[in-house]
DNA sequence: TCTTGAAGCTCTAGTGACTAGAGCAATTAT
DNA sequence: ATAATTGCTCTAGTCACTAGAGCTTCAAGA
């Protein structure tokens, strides 16, 4: 049996992090202690490192629950969490392109301020005016 | 004078953020019609639009405030500003970096996805199994 | 066995940057 | 004059935690 604390430093998972996810459903309320401490099975701490890693990978709690679910039905056609993890992706590489187009902007932004003072600073003249932009960023 | 409707057409930010914006201090409270609504000048139009355009930018609100206090004092060296818009740039590019390396690993979970039951499916598989990973994607 | 310090408990509230809704009042267009 | 739209304030919700107060329990050394 573990302690939340053992499994917080087996996961990576922080104490109160632990507790919040109990409190979400994501992981079940476990066994206390004589004293009421939460005691942990192996079992679910391969559950916590599962949503660790989905974390870690960017699905979102309401994601995480869905694929917990689908893994307590190992019969059923894995159609769903193809798409779960497909779109995930899609999110990511949406996310990469917006900040590229961040990136883009940015680094235009930065190298040309050579002014000395805030009056002819290109940071600030670029943000004041929209139209010193060489594209649309949005 | 502009309403806050008109503010919000002609800077794409909502009204409810624009009143939020005013709580939080970013736009200064402005004058008020006879039945108490807010009624906006061109200089606080202008500002809204400098606000909207640094968060696109993906500015902190923070950073925002920073750089419109710099922006009053025309006289001072900027190096406060480029250096706010440096480290955004350093942030960003952090941000595509680890949006890259999710890419990666969740391309390589769904491209090996021909399971039909969720027993085989390698996308929870990966999940449960960190082992299965490629690289460290944290 | 006693003590001490770490770790655990519950509960509330805060983060950032908004967003939603209720229940009104003012303005604008017809 | 009336109806539709827009505006007002206030509270609470979002997401995924994080922090803190004030208490109890546990484990290890003396």
């Amino acid at each position: 049996m573990f302690s939340i604390g053992d499994l917080s430093r087996r996961t990576g998972v922080k104490v109160p992090t632990i507790r919040y996810y109990e409190q979400m459903g994501l992981v079940a309320a476990p066994e206390r202690s004589e004293g009421n401490q939460r005691r942990y099975s192996r079992q679910e701490l391969e559950r916590l490192a599962f949503i660790r890693h989905a974390r870690d990978l960017g699905f979102a709690v309401e994601d995480i629950r869905s694929l917990i679910e689908l893994s307590g039905h190992p019969e059923q056609p894995c159609g769903h969490a193809d798409r779960i993890a497909e779109e995930q992706l899609i999110s990511v590489r949406e996310k990469i392109a917006q900040l590229k187009r961040l990136e883009t902007e940015l680094e235009r932004i930065t190298s040309c301020c050579d002014g000395k003072t805030v009056g002819d600073c290109y940071v600030i003249r670029a943000l004041s005016d929209h139209a010193l932009c060489a594209d649309e960023h949005i």
